[in-house]
Formats: structure tokens, C-alpha cells, sequence
DNA sequence: TTTAGAGGTATCAGTGACCGAGTTCCGGCA
DNA sequence: TGCCGGAACTCGGTCACTGATACCTCTAAA
């Protein structure tokens, strides 16, 4: 039950350490404005009196969160002094455990990457030692990255799903072995001593959107998350929308495809059957577009047959390119569904397969979204590429503490440790 | 922007006019138990200290809006005073605008029916006119129950959709020619004198289950609307998702049925074009299980048609049921799409056609939505009837005042006037 | 009948966040 | 140099809440 009162001598525990709630609603402003704000904008804006608006300045100038920079005046009078975040305020640590590849990454409190850094995922089936491996890479890239260690927030791990986001734990994911029930979460927290948060791949991916991708993440929107498996993460009114188990955007299952291939759950012509690349890539050999086919179903070596296949479309193959613009036929179908049932405005694709997909996709989705739209007299529908790039996943992992630590929405979470 | 302060001399107009958020958060709390709350339990859920829940409670008992209702005590000591909700303490009027039938209610605190009343819709396309039948009917229905109309919070509409919630205006809908852009929610403020709010009926219907469904309304859950259309309702932590412009829930597109009829979208099998009734009722007839094959297509016609489908069914005749059953197996692919994409762990069916499906529905979808859950390794999916009743969209539309006057989460929906 | 134990109210000082008004700071312009 | 206007700070007051204390009420058990 959340209320609100004087933060006079706390009883429970169960207040934010962080203080005022009213601090990380200026604070918040702040950030989604790019060229920072004077204390007389964010008195306009939030509402409160320039006084109030001074003294949470203050204190935000005292935690080195945020630094006057500048002085910006017009006509006569005492120029306004700009509030801007300090990049080097805080930091976080962002892990995304992908079956292909582990992604690391330093944040600082922009979303800016101070750092990052990539290994193949160890194989085998064993994750305890693949947290070894995790929590050794964190310990490096903290120590590379240069930053004071008393700076960083804490760590976030991004995971395929399904999670149990209670339990901090991975729960089977089709393409990781061995990691059923692994309290990922706790894991971590035990062997890198950072306070850790865990979420899934395509939520984080949502929430680095909101955190870094600037304008197109704010209020409402799907994120769209082409990566081994295609899912989305769904933020609306700023705050994300995780479901009871940390499971939202699962959407593999959407027929798009009525006279497709059979899916494992007995349906034809689901994304899952039809539009991810694993699939994208077995057409192109069935067409010999790809030669040879491709026995070794794991997760390397799609990313590598399916980068292969992007080359070819961009060489010019016309039989690439199709198979390449008939999933975006597909995935806009999938798009429409979730779009209408959540009535956003906004979709941004991203993820690890993005760059290749980007140029088909721009060129088709907007309008097939368009015509396919329930509110298309009401208003339009927005679709974008995401400005964070390939380490979505990571960032996004980072992103969670920033989130955790300065969102006014933040409800909970679970802290590990 | 949202923060709090002291509610000292307000600056805005842009606080909620009842004073105190706590207030609302104890009276939100004292709301969802069923056999009401003692100060002592109060102070412990909420975490204030007694005193001030003393003090707000007999702010609240000031304004009539709750009550002490007996004592409750085991042990030696005095025992504790009930505090319960004050039925006749506020009161909201809801209509219902539905294709075939105007729906009214007047609810009392509680969320229970006062008074109602159900007229057919008249038929023609000048939306003025059924504004003030509208109008005249609230009038009369507001003297026919005895509330003391300064008691009345205020008026709620529900609408098919689409609509434009910013404008307040219904947006074209499939039954309602005629209904272009017409501007609902302000024409029946000007009409009745009464604060209007206006939403989608199958958000109202969720909302309905929020504020009257009892336990089933709590948390997150996903409320079918089995009416003309199927649509459904989204709450997401105790929140109405209600989109951009107020159409969330339109999941009439989504493929459920592969090899099924031409859909006017250009796909196969959509739940539109194989589960709404018109079409069960079409297959009926194809069958020779309706006699004779019925031109007028309208919603009142679709309507008698279909309830006499049902009491075939009902009779025993296994083709009638046959068919709806087919159609909860359809039903319940679209539920998976939503509860999948938004993990939420209840379903809740109704709406003016629940009634008759109830008994297949309740049988075959459970076990459906189980075998289809991503998340079937870690949560089950609960499916439950509402317990609303048949007025579901009505009583919704009341709530929305209720809500927006008292619950502590409303951000903001537009009031008229 | 007394006593113990619990619920609830009244009062008061103390605290933190907020606001309003007045004051100081800072730059351009006469 | 002095004046003006806008930005930002200082100061005193308000408000809701807490904690402590005292008191009353009510019930069951001794």
C-alpha cells in the first residue's frame, strides 16, 4: 500500500532511501530535456514554487546528480542558470546473457556507454559457471571502465525469457540448457556484491528506450525486439508494463501467417514459425539463396547464417530481399495486434537483428501498421528504429538500476541482497 | 507531471478538489474489505500512525462517505469499531449506449445497483436525438430512485468504440451510422447539468470489475467484453489501461481461426469475422439449426437470434452447441494473445452475451488458456465470470465517476464541463 | 466488583516539505 | 553610474504527519 507523509523519523522500511518523491520528479525533468532546464522552467513545469525548485536543486547539486552548466539569458534581468544531469553522477552496470553472446556495459547517469564489452556465451549447460564468468567480466569492465566503484548503483542482468522476475530466477528458455530455475538474480548480487536487478531482454530493451533513446521514449509505445526470438517490451504512461511474473511481451505465438508453417503449439503461421530468423534462414536454403544448410541449430551460428543472408539482400538478391520484406509483412501483423489491443502510438524496433532488418522494415511496417490500425482515424501510428543501438539488451540491464534508483514511477522491484 | 506537496493554499487547479491523498488511499483500502476495516487495521495496512488515521477518518465520516458499522472484538479490551463504506453516501448515474440498447443505473458508493432501467435504442442516425432521449431518461430515472441529487458525483458514459477520449467524441462506430465525431460525452454534460465522463464500454466493463467485482477486480486481469463485438478491458495493477485515445482493447483482428472466413481486414479467421455472435448465428442458420436465415442484420435482430441459439443449445440440441463451443475454442486463442503479451494472471469473461456462454465457456477455455500460458511453468491463469451481471457496461460507466472521484490512483481523465 | 488489556480520542511539541514575501544577485541599458 | 527586470536565495509561516502522553471506553476474566 503506497501513501504518502512526512519522512519525518521513518517506521517501516519500506520508503525509498532516496528521499523526497518530489526530488526524482524534478530530477526526471531534467533528463528528458536535452539542453537541461533553468530552476524557473522547472518550477513552470513540475508545478512547484521556484523556492521549493531551489532547495530540491540543492540537494541534487550536494549528490553531484546534477551540475549547473551555463547561463542562458535573453532580454535584461539575471540570466537563468542551467540544470543539467552530471554524466558522472552515478553509474551502472548492465549484463545482457544472450545464448549467443554476453553483453557488458558501464553506464553513466545520461545512458551515455562509458564502457562495454562482448564475449561469446560459454557453452555447455552448467550456469553456475557462466555467472562465474559474468560476475569476472563485470569485475574487469568496472576496473577499465575507471570509474569510482562508490559511483556505481548497482548491476542489472537482462535475461531471455521466461523469468521468474520474484524470484530473480531464469526459467527454461528455449535456448539456454540447464537453466531451469537458476536464481540469476541472487547469483550475481552473491558473487559481484552489487545490488542487483534482473528483468527480461526485451522489458530492459523497453526501458533503455525510455532511459537513452530520448523522444521516443516517452509516454507510451511497444518496443519491438528482433533478436533470436522476436518479443516486445510494452512501457505505457512512462512506466513499464512487466506482468505478474516479469513475463510481458511474449507474442510468439501470434498468428500472422494463416497458411504458414506449423508452430510447436499446433498452430500454422505463428511469429514463432514464421518470422524469426531461424526461420528467415532456413528458407533462404530451402531456396538456395544460402548454400548448403545448416545443421547446427545454435544460436551462433544463426546470428552468423542470418547476417550472412542480410549481405546478400543488400548486395542486390531480389529472392534475399523478399524473404527479408515478407517478414516484415508478417511482423506488422503482430505489430497491429499489439498496437490495437494497447492503443500506442508509437513502436521502436530494435535488437540485435535490427540493423540488418532496419531498411525493409521502415519501408514497410509504417504503412501496413497504418492501414491496419483500429484508431487510423484518430490518430497515426509512429514507427521508429531505436537510437541505442545493438547492446539494447545491456543498456537496458543498466538502465533498470538507473530507473530503480531515480524514476518517480518506480513502484517496486526486487533488490537482490 | 504528478508530485505531491502539501495541499497548503493551493497554487493549480490541477489538484484533485477532495483534499488529501491519503484520504483517498484509507478510503481505497476500507473499500476492498468486504466486511470493512477498524482504525487499528487501518493504521497497520496503510502504515500511518493511529492518530492521523483517526483524524481521517473522521474526515471521512464527516463527509458521509463511510460509517461505523458495529464492534468487532475477541479478547478482554474494548473492541474494535468497524468502519465500512457508506453506501448512500455518493451515488453516480451510468448509461450505456449500446447499438441495440441504452442501459441506465444509478449506483450507490458500494458499487451496488440502486436503480435501473433499459429502453431500445431509437432507431435513425441523428445522434442529437438519442442524446436526449438520454438526457430525459437520466432525469427520470434520477427522480425515480429518491437520491438526493447533491449526492449525485456525477455521470459516466460507456460507448462502443472507437472514440476519441480526448474530445469525448465517438469516432464512427461499426453499429452506430451516423455517429461520426459526435460529441458524446460534453452534448450529454450540457443536457444533464451533470460532471460527465465517458469511456469505451469495455473499459467501463473492466472498470466495473475494479470497483464492484469484488476479489476478481483486484490486481492485474484481462476483462472479456462478450458483447455485439468482442473486446476486451485491461487492468494492469490496479489501473485501467485505456491508450492514447481511450481505444485499448480492440482485439477484433487477431487470427484465431486459420482456415477461417474472409475477414473485411483481407485475413482469414479473425476473431471478428468467426466468434462475434452474428456470425454464430449465421453458421446456425447455414446448419438448419435456426430456421430460415434472417436479413435484418441489426443489433437487436442479432441479438433475439442469437439468445434463441443459446436455447437450443440450452435444450440439448449438440449441433447449437457444437458452435459455441467452436467458438469458445477461438475465444480462448485471442485471450492467450493478450494474457501472453501481457502476463497478467486472471481472465474475466461478461458482458450482455455472458450469460448464455457462460456454461461452455467456463468448461473449455480454462484448460485452453492454461496449454497456450508462456508462463504456464510459473503462474496459472485464473478464468472466472464476472459478477457484475448483464449491466455490466452501465454499472462501468458509473464507476468511471466513482473511480475518478475517489479512487487514489486517477491520474487524470477529462471531465466535462 | 475489580482489574487487565485493548481500542480510540485529545493534546502538544517537533519535524519536514512546502509557500509567499521580501531581499540579494546579476546582467543590459540609459 | 544608476536603474530596471528577471533569477535565485533567505526568512518566517503553514500544514500534515509523528511520537509521546494522558485519558476515556469497553469487554472478559479474576
Amino acid at each position: 500500500m503506497t501513501e504518502f507523509r512526512q519522512p519525518s523519523p521513518r517506521r517501516g522500511t519500506n520508503l525509498p532511501k532516496m528521499g523526497d518523491f518530489n526530488l526524482t520528479v524534478i530530477l526526471d525533468a531534467i533528463r528528458r530535456t536535452p539542453g537541461g532546464l533553468s530552476r524557473v522552467e522547472l518550477a513552470q513545469i513540475v508545478g512547484l514554487s521556484p523556492q521549493t525548485i531551489s532547495n530540491i536543486s540543492r540537494r541534487l547539486l550536494d549528490q553531484h546528480l546534477i551540475v549547473e552548466a551555463g547561463k542562458e539569458g535573453t532580454g535584461p534581468g539575471k540570466p537563468r542558470t542551467m540544470l543539467r544531469l552530471n554524466p558522472s553522477g552515478m553509474y551502472a552496470v548492465g549484463v545482457h546473457l544472450d545464448p549467443a553472446v554476453l553483453t557488458f556495459v558501464v553506464l553513466d547517469l545520461l545512458g551515455a556507454v562509458v564502457r562495454h564489452s562482448r564475449i561469446t556465451t560459454p557453452p555447455g549447460t552448467d550456469p553456475r559457471a557462466v555467472i562465474d564468468t559474468i560476475a569476472g567480466e563485470i569485475k574487469r569492465i568496472i576496473l577499465d571502465s575507471g570509474v569510482d566503484p562508490d559511483r556505481i548503483a548497482g548491476l542489472g542482468v537482462a535475461s531471455p525469457g521466461p523469468i521468474d522476475l520474484n524470484e530473480g530466477a531464469v526459467v527454461d528458455p528455449p535456448l539456454l540448457p540447464g537453466w531451469d530455475h537458476v536464481g540469476l538474480r541472487d547469483g550475481l548480487a552473491e558473487a559481484t556484491g552489487l545490488s542487483t536487478l534482473m528483468d527480461k531482454d526485451v522489458t530492459s530493451a523497453a526501458v533503455a528506450e525510455t532511459w537513452a533513446g530520448g523522444p521516443s521514449g516517452e509516454g507510451s509505445f511497444v518496443f519491438m525486439y528482433m533478436g533470436t526470438g522476436i518479443g516486445c517490451g510494452i512501457v505505457l504512461n512512462d512506466e513499464v508494463v512487466r506482468g505478474t511474473s516479469g513475463n510481458a511481451g511474449e507474442i510468439g505465438h501470434i498468428i500472422v501467417d494463416p497458411g504458414g508453417a506449423l508452430c510447436d503449439c499446433g498452430q500454422h503461421g505463428c511469429v514463432k514459425s514464421s518470422a524469426i530468423p531461424q526461420v528467415l534462414v532456413a528458407q533462404a536454403e530451402a531456396a538456395g539463396i544460402l548454400n548448403g544448410s545448416l545443421q547446427d541449430r545454435s544460436a551462433p551460428a544463426v546470428q552468423e547464417r542470418f547476417a550472412e543472408l542480410c549481405a546478400i539482400a543488400e548486395a542486390g538478391n531480389d529472392a534475399a530481399k523478399e524473404i527479408i520484406r515478407g517478414s516484415a509483412v508478417l511482423v506488422a501483423r503482430a505489430v497491429s495486434v499489439v498496437t490495437n489491443a494497447l492503443d500506442v502510438d508509437r513502436v521502436v524496433f530494435g535488437g540485435p537483428f535490427w540493423t540488418c532488418l532496419s531498411a525493409a522494415y521502415l519501408e514497410l511496417v509504417p504503412g501496413l501498421v497504418e492501414a491496419n490500425s483500429a484508431t487510423r482515424r484518430i490518430h497515426g501510428i509512429e514507427v521508429v528504429g531505436t537510437g541505442v543501438g545493438e547492446d539494447v539488451g545491456a543498456v537496458g540491464a543498466a538502465c533498470l538500476v538507473l530507473e530503480h534508483t531515480l524514476a518517480p514511477r518506480s513502484q517496486r522491484l526486487l533488490l537482490g541482497d
